[in-house]
DNA sequence: TGCATGATTGCGTCATTGTGCAAATGATAG
DNA sequence: CTATCATTTGCACAATGACGCAATCATGCA
């Protein structure tokens, strides 16, 4: 490790591709940025089995549609399975994919802090 | 664990605290959901040392006052910290602080799915 | 076949936010 | 003191997204 490679600009830094570039993705904290959608994924995750609709329309104080919507959003963030059954659908977290997740941007993290503009490219 | 403990309804769960709910929390997620945003966080954690405004700003095809807006967001979230000397400001990741905040709300997650419904309140 | 129910979708509205440009602020050098 | 440089802030505009209501779709039941 030489001092030249810890000390590279943030343009440098930009084409230097490292696991935080894809792990720390916008899309996925898109899907956790609303009050709302946080609300139903943290009912979910405690729940910890698949919930209808309705079900979950009551944990939170806006229309079922709306909830609708939300569900389909964290579901398309790969945040939540979904399964059909007669006329009702049900959501559950992916609670284990989530956390897994998590711990991988930490990780990428803790490497990128460790050994500093990682040298893949530097 | 009982099997009325492991088996409660949104509406329940909603009611029933757990670190999840805390950790989960939107407005950190609100900091990394836009894309200039996380791009410019990568920049910084990939750099790992105090970076310039100005010398961030290159790295991103955005006006220089938006990246000035961008990071007060990021350090208003507690991801970055900001320092001033002369009449630049410089900012740094708090990889640290981001990594051990991942790795609670992972814990969180996994201690709701083995232990559902967080006997804590139910 | 008709009707009720659970979920989704269309649409209009309103609030939020990302952006660029220009001006202002703060600090250093001549 | 003035000019210059780095950063921030004011302002206007456009895009996005959350929301409620109503209509629609899909399924189950009488």
């Amino acid at each position: 490790m030489t001092q030249s490679c810890t000390n590279i600009s943030p343009k440098q830094a930009a084409q230097c591709c490292s696991p935080v570039d894809t792990l720390l993705d916008p899309e996925l904290f898109k899907a956790l940025c609303d009050p709302t959608r946080a609300l139903i994924l943290a009912c979910l995750i405690k729940c910890a089995r698949p919930c209808a609709v309705s079900e979950i329309a009551e944990c939170c104080a806006v229309d079922t549609s709306v909830v609708s919507r939300h569900l389909a959003t964290l579901a398309r963030a790969g945040l939540l399975d979904s399964a059909k059954q007669g006329r009702t659908v049900s959501y559950a977290a992916r609670a284990d994919h989530l956390s897994r997740t998590l711990r991988a941007l930490a990780d990428a993290v803790d490497q990128s802090r460790l050994s500093p503009a990682a040298q893949s490219c530097c």
